[in-house]
DNA sequence: CTGAAAGCGCTTACAG
DNA sequence: CTGAAAGCGCTTACAG
């Protein structure tokens, strides 16, 4: 690297002291500099190329301006399609306001002070950004550092943190108003992780409006139970649940990816979607779009999550927010391809 | 935050002097400490919980370990099934050797040193990891200043940077050999793009194949063009190809979205795929194994396109490698269900 | 309106 | 084997 010019070379060009040269460069309110001073050192910076040094700047400030976001190591959330978009609205938000984002990956063991990851204790980090999933011990250690702290879709849930999270109750509502509208009598929820509070309310948020509509008076909403929030999950209970209830004609899948396989059990099965059984996903991943047919879904701004999230963790450090905020973005229903109104001669067995 | 202990506190507690503090922390090679100083200090540090000061090292070091990654704003790589694995990859292999991993958007013009993404000129970032496409004039800048450079699968090429990219060629080789085992003898390639190196070179590979086995000694490699790598282009391609030429049994698309948009316009035209209409795509995201039928591909290791890189550029950052080394990847065959033994009786029309 | 100087918390020749 | 001291390149009271 070729040796970089310093303050210091700016000063001298500008025929000023280093002290002057920082504070026109910094635009320091308070201190009055004049026009033609400070469009000398405008120039001699601009000439000589000059640009600060950050670490030098980060030490002498006690501020670095970085911001980590915590991942999981077994969870590669940065390929996952829901997630990574939520990364990049952070990302984005971050840079936005001359922040840099630190990436760092957490076990999933959590033993004390000592396992805090090193970037945020060594780079002195002023914040920290959770996904998903929360530890809560953690979560206790670097609270009392006094670094704050903001979790998107978490759990489970923590007074220490800020908060993003989607609608999920209301998307569970959506999606039940939709099939009630296309006049479905035979409805399921397909589940899985409903440990999850963001899983649990989008159920939640299905059945309570069914029951608000009497729909659910003389029964219990029926609930096909999965045991990973995969396509593989969806495929295999709703393989065993249409098996079990070839009456069922709409299906709320709790995300899109267990709608998928659902989707795909039903055509083996001999359903036609949505001719024969409507399907509603949850997130609107890019996938949904593209399947056969396309999905009908409950759509997030997952930019937006990110971006919020990262805008109250700065918010906090920057002093203008009071902590632990819980917001909440909105949801909307996207119809596509996979529900249809319920077809009149209500077939108890499968076509095929 | 809590005032953090200094090197000066450990150096005080211990007994010694910073400068033996620094030493044993760092484990300084050249300087024997004694075994009781250094435990002494060591307790010390652990007593106080001191971690050192990033900023204070990297000043002081004259190095920051960080590394800067080149992103476009209108491309949101981060969120691209196929590159954010990259990106992935990218970041797990820096972490492991102590870099980090600074994100950084560009604008799409580039019109001089002025417009350096300032991560890159303030940050004292040590190296810059491009992925898919390269400004030639950002990179002559940058090599310039003495940054090291590493792209992924990009294009144009570059004589000054070192690259990483998957063995396309062979990939379209393997589609071929693929295709050909299954006796088909109506095969066209779908592309788009053909300006980038990485398409282009599927697609020759594929089509040089049937050339070695005289398959195209008396006619041209038949090629649907799209404008777009997307699967609303292979959708387009597909139907207007296959109108135009029912009689097609083999489709090789150039990326998996693309083969998804084929095989949704094979169905809406009557074509069963596998049965009569066979599709290989390349890329294998996730997407792949979830479409119906779940679609044969070219696999890449993703994440090792990204750590291979990263590697290569802290390898070349610590000048333990030669400049502007070109590597390649590994790529292999993926039969999962798009693909079939061609039928024997040769419909001349869809079945519909 | 501007400058001299201390200080941020480290590292690293250098001297002993 | 260990310490005193200069230096990394900034920022920011403080004094004038």
């Amino acid at each position: 690297m070729a040796k970089r010019p310093t303050i210091k070379d700016v000063a001298t060009k500008a025929g000023v002291s280093v002290a002057t040269v920082s504070f026109v460069l910094n635009n320091a309110s308070g201190q009055p500099i004049g026009k033609a001073v400070r469009d000398r050192v405008q120039k001699a910076a601009q000439r000589l190329n000059y640009q600060p040094n950050a670490s030098a700047a980060h030490l002498a400030r006690r501020r670095t301006r970085h911001v980590a976001i915590a991942l999981y190591e077994e969870e590669s959330l940065l390929s996952n399609s829901f997630y990574s978009r939520v990364v990049e609205g952070a990302l984005k938000q971050a840079l936005e306001r001359d922040y840099h984002l630190l990436f760092s990956y957490l076990k999933s063991d959590y033993r004390g002070r000592n396992d805090l990851p090193a970037v945020i204790t060594q780079r002195n980090t002023e914040g920290v950004l959770f996904i998903k999933r929360l530890v809560p011990a953690m979560v206790a250690d670097i609270s009392a550092i006094g670094v704050p702290i903001v979790a998107i879709d978490h759990y489970p849930p923590s007074p220490l943190v800020g908060s993003v999270s989607m609608d999920n109750r209301r998307g569970g509502e959506l999606a039940a108003e939709h099939l009630r509208e296309l006049g479905h009598e035979q409805l399921v929820v397909i589940a899985g992780g409903l440990d999850r509070t963001s899983i649990a309310d989008r159920a939640h948020g299905f059945s309570d409006a069914l029951h608000r509509w009497g729909y659910l008076r003389n029964r219990r909403q029926p609930l096909w139970k999965s045991n990973s929030l995969t396509f593989e999950g969806g495929y295999a209970a709703a393989t065993k649940g249409l098996q079990k209830y070839p009456g069922t004609t709409g299906l709320f899948c709790v995300n899109d990816e267990m709608a998928a396989g659902a989707i795909r059990a039903a055509h083996e099965l001999g359903y036609k979607v949505p001719q024969r059984l409507s399907v509603v996903g949850f997130d609107d991943i890019d996938m949904a779009k593209y399947l056969d047919p396309p999905l009908t879904t409950i759509g997030v701004d997952k930019l937006e999550l990110g971006r919020r999230a990262m805008s109250q963790l700065l918010d906090q450090i920057e002093g203008r927010a009071a902590r632990v905020i819980e917001e909440r973005v909105g949801v909307q229903l996207v119809v596509r391809g996979s529900t249809a109104q319920v077809s009149k001669r209500k077939a108890k067995q499968p076509i095929a």
